[in-house]
DNA sequence: TATAGTTGTCTATATCAATAGACAAATCTG
DNA sequence: CAGATTTGTCTATTGATATAGACAACTATA
C-alpha cells in the first residue's frame, strides 16, 4: 500500500449513495497516482471486500466511471484506467489561464459563452470599487484544455471603462489580450478566496460533469499594478480534473 | 434576491440524495450571507417550491441541519439560522494557524491526536528532500477555533532532526512554538496544492461532520528562509465551515 | 484444452429516498 | 377569540439503492 492510503470505510445513510462514494474514491486514487494510466483496477470482488460492500455496488460505481470515460471494462480481462491525472492549475499573483497550463496540455483556450450588462450586486461593487448598482459588463466563459472543460467562470468589468470587452474576448479568446486593447499591459491578482461545494445543475452542463461532482470555487479580484481593480471573477473548477497549485509570488 | 443567486435546480438520480443537495444549498446560502444570523428561513412550502421537490424532502434537509446545529426549528414560528458564516483561513507565504484566524475567533489551538515514526512514503520523501524510506515523524493534529473543529492535518518531519517534536507539540499546542525549540525562528510556505473531495469516514469523525460533507485538501511544504524543507503536511478543512483566503505575500 | 479468474446478466428481496395527502399542534395577527 | 401561517406527525405508495446468489460469457494460462 502506497503512502498513507487509509483503508477508510464508506458511510451509510449519508445522503450520498455508496456507489457514488466509491466512484469518488476510485477517481481520487487515480488522480493521486495510485493507479497508473492503462493499469488494471483490482477485480470487482476485491474492491467490494475492500470497501465492505456488495459486488453489485462496486459495479454501479465502475459503470458510472465508464460512462464518464475514466475507465474501460473488458469482459474476462479486467477494468482499466483511461483518464489522465488532474491538471495542476497555478494560482498566484500572476495567474493567467494559458500561461499556467503550459507544458501540461497542447491546446487550451477560453470560450465566451455570453455577455450582458447588469447593475453591480453588492459583492461585485465591493470587488471593483464601484457604487452598488453601477453598470457592469458580465462575461460568462469556459476554459478548455485538450478538449476537456477545466473551468467555468463569470467575470465582471466596469461597463464604462471596458465597453466592448465582450467583443474583444470573442475575437481573442484571451482575457489578457482583451485587456491589452484597453491599455492594460499588466495586472495582478489582488485577492483570491477559495471554497468547494457540490456542482449545481449549471456546472454539470457547462463542465460536462456527472451529478454529485465537486467543484472548487475561487472568487478573485484582479488589479492594475498600481492597485486599481479591473476584474472581479468567480471561477469553478471540477475537483476531479483540476487541482490548484498556489505559488506565493 | 441578492447577488446572482442562481435559482439552480436539483439533480435527480445523481447518487447524491435530494435532501443532501438541498442541505448543501442552504449551508452555502448561509455561508455566503444570504441569510443573516438568527434570520428565519423561508417556510418549508416555499423552499419545496423553489427547489421543485416535495415538502417532506425539504424537511429531511432541514432536520439534517438541525441535527448538525446549523438551524433551529420552532413549531408554529419558523426555522432559524444559528450558525456563523465560514471562517476565512488565510494561506500565503507565512501561513500560521493561530495568527491567521486572529480577530475572527476568540479562542483557537491545535490538538495533537497522535504521533508515530514511520518510513517516508514517496511523496513525503520528495516533499522533505529525504531518501524514500527514511525515518519521519508523523503528527496527526486537529485545529479548533471557538470549540469548532476547523482543520485536520497530518504533518511529517525528519525524525532525526526533529526528534521529540511530538512532545513539544503536545506541550505548546503550536507548530511555530515547537519548531522554535529546534532553532527554527522563521519558516515559509514553499508550495501548496489544493483540491477537494467528499469527506471520508475518518474526516467525518475527526471534524464532526455529517456524511456527504465536502473537505478542502491542501498539501503543503514549509521551508526555512534559506529553502531547506522542514515540514510536509496534508490538511483537510470542512468546506461548510472554512474558506481559504489566498494572500500573495 | 481444461481451469481459474474476470466481467456481464438475471432474479429476488430489503431498505432508503421521494412523493402525496391529511390533519394536529403551536404561534402570530387582526 | 378567530383565522392564517408554520412546523410536526402519520399513513400510503413509488422508485432508487443495496444485498444476495446463481450462472453465462469471455480471457489468459498452465
Amino acid at each position: 500500500m502506497i503512502g498513507q492510503q487509509v483503508a477508510d470505510s464508506i458511510e451509510r445513510r449519508s445522503g450520498v449513495s455508496l456507489w457514488r462514494q466509491i466512484a469518488d474514491r476510485i477517481l481520487q486514487a487515480i488522480a493521486i497516482g495510485d493507479f497508473a494510466e492503462n493499469a488494471a483496477l483490482p477485480p470487482e470482488v476485491a474492491l467490494a471486500e475492500r470497501y465492505g460492500v456488495n459486488r453489485h455496488t462496486v459495479r454501479s460505481a465502475i459503470s458510472a466511471l465508464v460512462q464518464e470515460g475514466v475507465l474501460r471494462a473488458e469482459q474476462g480481462r479486467g477494468t482499466f484506467v483511461l483518464s489522465r491525472k488532474r491538471l495542476s492549475y497555478p494560482i498566484g499573483a500572476r495567474t493567467r489561464f494559458s500561461a499556467g497550463l503550459q507544458g501540461q496540455t497542447s491546446e487550451r483556450h477560453i470560450v465566451l459563452l455570453s455577455s450582458s450588462i447588469e447593475p453591480a450586486s453588492q459583492r461585485v461593487a465591493e470587488g471593483l470599487g464601484l457604487a452598488r448598482g453601477a453598470d457592469v459588463m458580465r462575461l460568462e466563459t469556459r476554459g478548455e484544455a485538450d478538449g476537456r472543460s477545466v473551468s467555468r467562470a463569470a467575470s465582471w468589468f466596469d461597463a464604462r471603462r471596458f465597453a466592448g470587452i465582450d467583443e474583444a474576448m470573442a475575437q481573442t479568446g484571451s482575457i489578457t489580450a482583451s485587456l491589452a486593447r484597453f491599455g492594460i499591459d499588466d495586472y495582478l491578482r489582488q485577492s483570491t478566496v477559495l471554497s468547494a461545494r457540490h456542482a449545481d445543475a449549471a456546472d454539470l452542463a457547462d463542465l460536462d460533469l456527472q451529478p454529485g461532482a465537486i467543484v472548487l470555487v475561487t472568487v478573485a479580484v484582479n488589479v492594475t499594478p498600481n492597485g486599481q481593480p479591473i476584474q472581479f471573477s468567480e471561477s469553478r473548477f471540477p475537483a476531479e480534473r483540476v487541482e490548484l497549485k498556489l505559488s506565493a509570488l
